[in-house]
RNA sequence: GGAGAGAUGGCAGAGCGGUUUAAUGCGGCGGUCUUGAAAACCGUUGACUGUAACAGGUCCGGGGGUUCGAAUCCCUCUCUCUCCGCCA
């Protein structure tokens, strides 16, 4: 949620960046200032009204204390009527909160400086490509293929007992899970991100908090009698730590990692999107997330994005970093960089990672601020990306280090998982 | 799941209808003293809103109510603690 003060200062910037977007209500800026000019106004006629009313109230108090029981009772009667008044007004003052609330929730992020104009995917920008692309055997198959033919993972039976896209990892499938969680977590945790095992499954201030709701409620898992929703992402439950916190200037910047499975409803996917690891219901993933002052969020996001280059530089996989255009870019995000690896039997590039700096727009309405060197309160700004998604990785993996007797392993996982060869 | 107790400023802890603009202690910050530090003493000490700056307004777990006036009374929700039951 964008801060109103921004829009007030400069709403012609304000409109000219969300245009990048291609956000289509402009006037939206103008509606909602006005809206604060009423909110203001009518909160000052209430304060008005409210500080005669504790004044005679004060007054009563001492009259009665005095024992001047008639002159108490008189100012009473005289006073009675301020209260229909400061009603009407405290009602007014909900009521134009609730619009000015309404209506600023609609507004996206506004791009940073450097995000290309975009209206599609298509108009994002490579930044960087790393890694071979491997020439693969003649006869090589997709993942979906190979985790047949090794009995790596049974989506049959995990559809049987949940439904399509609830994988039921077995034996090597299931043990390189646990190699690459333990591996993400290692390597973040080494860069000084701290680990946590959050609950997985966050109420309902948790999920505005971090701006899955109101928006986005159709994507999560719900479950209605307790009304709280399987996360979507690690994200939802550790940003949440510092909801509603004021941290001092020397606590930042936080640094914190965490594995969770990941819940996504996805409703309308089909076809090649959707096939083998491409798109699931639950999958597994380890996320950083950080917490900064606002001069540092994109000196933070270079690390993060650096981080995660060396992630995938130590899978040994094809991969290229892109600058999402304004148009494909999250509601919440200012700047951000997908990272692609290049599954080599689909010939796709298939999206492991997201890395976004939200400025303040994300802090803004979790309430999370620190006090600056002056004493004053600010926002802190926050950032996230994932280190790393698994199931897309794990289809890269088998897809590029396969070979005629098995798959071989990157040499940073053989440690992890005990062996050279997955099979 | 059953019974009981509780939720107050960074922490501890009073207040239980009207000079409370929330006592007091600890901690934090500033100062005096000191070569420096400790101790002692003095001062200061939250968030939000609002103003050019004052002033003013809101906040005692969340929401609602009673009253001229609520931290204090009533309703409701959430959470915590103690005991019992069940349980990996």
């Amino acid at each position: 949620m964008l801060q109103v003060q921004v829009l007030r200062n400069n709403p012609a910037w304000v409109k000219e960046r969300l245009a990048i977007r291609n956000f289509k209500q402009p006037e939206l800026v103008d509606e909602i200032i006005a809206l604060d000019d009423l909110r203001r106004k009518t909160q000052a006629n209430f304060d008005a009204v409210q500080a005669q009313a504790n004044t005679a109230a004060k007054e009563i108090g001492k009259l009665m204390a005095q024992g001047n029981k008639e002159a108490a009772e008189t100012l009473k009667f005289q006073v009675s009527g301020l209260k229909l008044e400061t009603t009407a007004l405290s009602n007014a003052l909900a009521e134009t909160e609730k619009q000015l609330h309404e209506k600023l929730i609609q507004l996206p992020n506004l791009p940073a400086a450097i995000v290309p104009a975009g209206h599609s995917a298509d108009d994002n920008v490579v930044v960087k490509n790393g890694g071979n692309i491997p020439q693969l055997y003649a006869g090589a198959k997709p993942h979906w293929d190979l985790i047949k033919q090794y009995d790596l993972i049974d989506f049959e039976t995990g559809a049987k007992i949940t439904g399509s896209g609830f994988p039921l990892y077995k034996g090597k499938g299931a043990k390189l899970q646990r190699a690459l969680v333990q591996f993400f977590l290692d390597e973040n945790t080494q860069a000084g991100y701290t680990e946590y095992i959050p609950p997985f499954m966050v109420n309902e201030a948790s999920a505005y908090g971090t701006g899955q709701l109101p928006d986005k409620e159709g994507q999560m898992y719900h479950a209605t009698e307790d009304n709280f929703y399987l996360i979507p992402t690690a994200e939802v439950p550790v940003t949440n730590i510092y909801r509603d916190v004021i941290l001092k200037e020397e606590e930042l910047p936080i640094k914190m990692t965490a594995y969770s499975p990941c819940f996504r409803r996805e409703a309308g996917s089909f076809g090649k999107d959707v096939r083998g690891l491409n798109r699931l219901h639950q999958f597994e993933k380890v996320e950083i997330i950080q917490i900064v002052h606002p001069e540092e969020s994109y000196t933070t996001l270079d690390a993060m994005v650096n981080h995660v280059e060396g992630l995938l530089l130590q899978l040994e996989l094809p991969y290229r970093i892109v600058r999402l255009c304004g148009g494909d870019m999250g509601f919440t995000s200012a700047l951000t960089y997908d990272f692609e690896v290049f599954s080599a039997a689909q010939q796709r590039w298939l999206e492991v990672s997201s890395v976004s700096n939200f400025e303040s727009f994300q802090t803004n309405r979790l309430k999370c601020r620190f006090k600056d060197a002056s004493g004053k309160t600010q926002l802190a700004h926050s950032l996230n990306g994932s280190a790393l998604a698994l199931p897309r990785i794990v289809a890269a993996l088998l897809e590029n280090n396969q070979h005629e007797n098995g798959i071989r392993l990157p040499k940073a996982l053989h440690r992890y998982f005990g062996a050279e060869q997955l099979v």
